[in-house]
DNA sequence: TTCCAGGCGTATC
DNA sequence: GATACGCATGGA
């Protein structure tokens, strides 16, 4: 990673990053790709920040209106810019299909997302699709003029999530929302706990099982040990890995994952019947 | 019309 | 502990 501050715009060069790849496959919901001259704008969110972001061509980026400050001190660790992705995919090379999944979408980068949002945002994603969970926190945010924090969603209702359209999901809002809130859940103690551990607390809360708890941790507390398994990861780990994941995975089962499931979704030769 | 979407709660065995 | 089924909503 290297970077410039250029007429107010902060210039960027990281090999191992694409707009495309990061921010649209669906580990954030708050991004969206917006016309411009470049290659790709985006323009998106962290917590209530606001940024637009240029890729002018591959490994180049732009972030405009930012300053050196803001860079240093939101944007380099959401786009997790101090971890070395070269030499991570150096040792998923070592798995066949890890190795695939890499070359064919070597710019996906682990974001390092607000735990209070992440927490929310999966719990939305649960038997949905991803235009449908954009929707909804889009409207999440028109209801409260941003992503609410749980402060401000301190004795929400269902019914007064209905405008979401969130469906079954608005009762399970609710209930962690008041989890949070009185303190059953604390989510700064489960950052500080191992994966397992923090799952089974989140799992406490309505709505939050395996999968839900495995995102909020890995994409919002930066677990890279937490390894979310979806209906498509199952698909990866039936076909490729029937005898457990591979060792050069080992503590960063969740950054695989993320190649993983790019990698079946859209990448992968389908499966042949025998 | 039916099926599916980055699942989970509940009932039943 | 395993398995079956319903669940709101909306696009394909």
């Amino acid at each position: 990673m290297d970077y410039s501050v250029k007429a107010g715009d902060i210039i960027l060069s990281e090999e191992h990053f694409s707009l495309d790849e990061t921010l649209d496959c669906g580990q954030a919901f708050r991004w969206e790709s917006v016309p411009s001259d470049f290659f790709r704008t985006y323009k998106g969110y962290f917590k209530n920040y606001p940024l637009t972001i240029s890729e002018t061509c591959k490994g180049k980026f732009i972030l405009h209106n930012t300053t050196e400050a803001d860079f240093l001190n939101i944007w380099k660790d959401y786009f997790d810019l101090d971890t070395d992705y070269g030499e991570l995919k150096r040792r998923f090379s070592e798995d066949e299909t890890l190795s695939a999944a890499c070359a064919y979408a070597g710019g996906i980068r682990l974001l390092r997302q607000d735990a209070e949002e992440c927490l929310i945002s999966f719990i939305i994603s649960q038997n949905n699709n991803i235009p449908r969970i954009k929707g909804i926190i889009g409207r999440l945010c028109e209801m409260y003029g941003g992503f609410p924090d749980f402060k401000r969603l301190e004795g929400v209702t269902a019914e007064e999530l209905a405008p979401l359209r969130a469906g079954f999901r608005a009762g399970y809002l609710e209930d962690c929302a008041r989890k949070v809130n009185s303190g059953e859940t604390q989510l700064e103690k489960i950052r500080e706990m191992p994966a397992e551990a923090g799952a089974k607390e989140l799992m406490k809360i309505k709505g939050v099982g395996p999968k839900v708890a495995m995102c909020a941790l890995l994409f919002g507390m930066y677990k890279t040990e937490a390894y979310p398994v979806d209906v498509w990861i199952k698909r990866v780990n039936e076909r490729y890995y029937p005898n457990g994941l591979p060792d050069c995975v080992k503590g960063v089962q969740g950054i695989a994952q993320q190649y993983l499931f790019h990698y079946i979704r859209t990448g992968a030769p389908k499966e042949s019947k025998v």
